[in-house]
DNA sequence: CTGAAAGCGCTTACAG
DNA sequence: CTGAAAGCGCTTACAG
């Protein structure tokens, strides 16, 4: 069926008429008259005629697609992120295609590894889990992309990248989460996942420890634990802690660098015989649509990855170089208990 | 930056050649002379060039994109199914965007609300939760897509309908779940999700009573409760069960049809001091990732969704016209209990 | 209000 | 091995 598609040339013969004309109602242009109108309105229903993209973006130099390079989407919180650029895009006649990278891998970030062609009309890339010695790589990729289309970045962007980015202030959601435990009356307060980055003052480590300070509590090694955020990195975690450690030392709350190594975590606590919350609390972030369905319902951050991605799309596409910073809230639920 | 292009033109003046060679080392064809090639690729390289996807599909007629229908990908049950159609689609140099559909909207499988041109070469669409007096609305607006472009269906796709499709065979499903709950001595067993659908032999509805029929266990009207698939209409459903029936009535295992609603379930059940899962056995159906972080780690139905995705788009891009039907396997887990 | 014609950036026979 | 030229299906001044 497919194949013999018309084209502007035979709507333009069934109608009698020129191509430029076609063209004209094609774009809803007002200079034709009511009747001609009519005319190649009909002949372009009755042969199902659709333009041709390629033809048009080959005149306009537009694809009306872009691009988003996110890590898994399995994970819902790239799902969110996802949904949310999504939207927009469509909402502004756009479409929208997924280049998945692996962490760490510095060639994700290369266009030319990306784009054979030219097809896209921008890009938006999700910076995250850079590790210091990568760092000026991945900045010298991204400005090699952006020698060949728009970039918006998104994710925990450094502040001298002189990108458009909308990202987000780890280290003062971190900040914000410790002083929330400690206001619960916490004072052993482990911090799992995320890999060892340097140079960032946004990242989780910072406001981590800017947090206790703040509540002058010490910061201890044994407290911090890295692992890349699964379930199965957050059971690893949480062992170590409670190998390693003896049990007068054992921390009262665990924060996750995300929802999913706090659902380990919970898994982890359980197999041992934690009570939670009372003798562990436990605060994830993400807020993903299964937070509240564990058990015991857990606290989260919710920093609306819709919203970001939508936002990034709009920034992609009008061409503003702004840098934004979403903002965030905690959501409390059952996994957080008052320390008695 | 963007904007200022090179084309095929600056290419061949630069390397003083001809358009028709900087093509030819550019589609990596062998007639060209060592020398040339070389040539040529230092001025693509020089000016970062890359060719005009839009040119090269005016030519081919193709776009080398492809979309898929689906429904919200916040449920990570359609995003495993995107996820799994993203990377075969990339692997064969194609890229996929997403539509997403409103269920029960017929007019979201109308080729003019969903794509104003015509830039894919070829769509998958998501054929679910179709109530029965939509089935021929659906069914003609899909024949009417599949005029302008190949279309592939996933889902529970009814058998007469002529189309290319990867399909789930729920029916089956569900038989084999109330095999497994009767095999673990079950005899009170309900089922909650989905919508009234008729005519159709592979819909779970027909599946519970089989299974039913084969155990030689009555069919309860009382146990068959409606409801979309998300954790709330599970605690709407568990709820509306517990709390219609006197205690000796209550069932001792609830089949959700996909796992967000099984959530919703423990949530309610947990809520009501029902013991899971010795007073309540559940089960749940697409495997989704927190399956088995929840508490008890939920006994579910994984249907292998990437590889459904992935199958998927090789049909499309195959043009097979065959209807597969996917497998899938029970994940035993701790939310299912022998009954004593 | 409408048409003829050039041009967008490629690919592909066809010559040589 | 290489080039000149036609053609893909549109849009857009430019005339009329």
């Amino acid at each position: 069926m497919p194949g013999e598609n018309a084209t502007i040339y035979d709507i333009a013969s069934d109608a009698g008429v020129s191509i430029a004309t076609v063209s004209r109602v094609l774009r809803g242009e007002q200079n034709v008259s009511a009747a001609t109108k009519e005319k190649v309105q009909r002949a372009i229903e009755k042969r199902n005629y659709r333009p041709s993209s390629n033809a048009r973006g080959l005149t306009s130099n537009t694809t009306h697609s872009l691009g988003i390079v996110l890590p898994k989407l399995l994970n819902p919180h790239y799902a969110m992120i996802f949904t949310g650029a999504q939207e927009e895009a469509a909402r502004q006649g756009y479409t929208i295609s997924l280049f998945p990278w692996n962490s760490l891998d510095t060639r994700a970030y290369d266009p030319a590894t990306m784009l054979a062609e030219r097809r896209l009309d921008g890009i938006i890339v999700c910076v995250e889990y850079l590790p210091a010695d990568r760092g000026e790589q991945v900045l010298a990729s991204l400005q090699n992309l952006r020698r060949v289309m728009p970039v918006v970045l998104i994710g925990c962007v450094p502040p001298w990248y002189d990108f458009p980015a909308v990202s987000n202030n780890n280290a003062a959601i971190m900040k914000d989460i410790v002083a929330y435990l400690v206001s619960l009356g916490h004072e052993k307060i482990a911090f799992i996942g995320g890999i060892r980055e340097d140079n960032d003052p946004m990242r989780r480590e910072i406001g981590y420890r800017e947090g206790l300070r703040e509540a002058r509590l010490p910061y201890t090694d044994s407290y911090r634990v890295y692992g890349k955020g699964t379930p199965e990195a957050g059971i690893a975690a949480l062992s170590t802690i409670f190998d390693t450690l003896k049990p007068e030392y054992w921390p009262t709350a665990v924060i996750a660098m995300n929802d999913l190594m706090a659902m380990g975590c919970q898994t982890e606590a359980r197999r041992r015989g934690i009570a939670m919350p009372e003798q562990l609390s436990l605060i994830g972030c993400d807020d993903l649509f299964c937070a509240p369905y564990l058990y015991p319902a857990l606290t989260s951050i919710n920093s609306h990855q819709q919203r970001t991605g939508a936002r990034a799309v709009q920034l992609l596409i009008s061409g503003e170089n702004k840098q934004e910073t979403g903002d965030w809230e905690l959501v409390e639920r059952a996994s957080c208990a008052r320390i008695k």
